[in-house]
DNA sequence: TCCGGGTATCTCGACGTCGAGTAACCTCGC
DNA sequence: GCGAGGTTACTCGACGTCGAGATACCCGGA
């Protein structure tokens, strides 16, 4: 077996099953946590995989696109340094050099010195690429606004907050 | 610079910055499923350093306490064949031989020959793998149950309906 | 002017994963 | 029994990331 696998008999997802085997392993323990961490966790990996559908249907890769929108968010003329991309993508300096690397190589990004410091690079988005990121976000958002079709405007707005309330405790810190 | 730059401590909220860079380079787009999903994304990376720190103070990684959980929930005597735990933990199979390789060297779990098809192979929970398991899924709910105390029981209900209706359209496929 | 500390980027070896390929084994129809 | 095809776990080369270190440069103070 040289693949991944994964899946469902119908019913109970496979959260459900996790949970009702802890139940039934670790009776003393409380396990309602999981019942609704666990399913932030799955949906995120099912988001995952259907972004990476959306930019595969334009040719990107998911670190492509983390480093081409981060250029294309910041406006004209979408250039930002290197230690800039390291920041917003959450990888490290080596990683990132690798990245542009390859991205220059695709002639998604140009590499130019920085005019003002001479260690410093500007790393800009080409028009190539531009179009490339731009017409991926269009794809992604149709994917994600399909998904939460599911769900009534009101119950997203529900679910916002929700999951706000649980994420400005790691914001304050 | 070598390690990783975090954002800022977050002071604000990353997703609504993103959303509004967005809003701006791009008014024709609604952006809208990006508030919604975005947060979803990064409560599950949030949640993913939590569960980090908490196997971590009982000497584990990530990937040792998906193994371990794993047969741990398969309930006694705590046996899967590889094929079993690729499927659960989704690697490939290459990984998994890896995996198991690293746990049996650390005592965690034991090899042994399958009983009924020479191919075969069975893993199997040590004691010392079962009690760190056990006390690293203790841990972990304790930091999951604090954290969704900023929430009411109800509207962790709602939360967890939400969450379910959005990943039933991945479970039906 | 020179020096020390700080900064920006790149280099490179270690490591984990992927995924195609492999060897051994099982199963089932004939 | 026998052989074809499926299955199981493992091997191994490619690749991307990490992270410590190297390199070049900037800046402020003595």
């Amino acid at each position: 077996m040289t693949t991944r696998q994964s899946r469902q008999p119908d019913g109970a997802d496979e959260v459900d099953r996790i949970v009702a085997a802890w139940a039934r392993e670790r009776p003393d323990l409380d396990i309602e946590p999981l019942t609704v961490l666990s399913r932030v966790t799955r949906l995120a990996r099912h988001l995952d995989l259907a972004r990476r559908g959306s930019f595969a249907r334009h040719s990107l890769d998911t670190w492509e696109f983390d480093v081409l929108s981060a250029l294309r968010r910041a406006g004209r003329p979408y250039q930002l340094s290197p230690g800039a991309l390291l920041t917003q993508t959450l990888v490290t300096s080596g990683t990132m050099t690798n990245r542009i690397d390859r991205l220059a190589e695709r002639g998604l990004v140009v590499r130019r010195p920085a005019p003002d410091d001479r260690r410093g690079v500007i790393v800009e988005l080409t028009d190539l690429g531009r179009r490339g990121v731009d017409a991926a976000m269009a794809d992604l958002l149709e994917v994600e606004r399909r998904l939460l079709g599911a769900l009534e405007p009101s119950e997203r707005e529900t679910l916002a907050d929700l999951l706000r309330r649980l994420t400005s405790p790691f914001d304050s810190v």
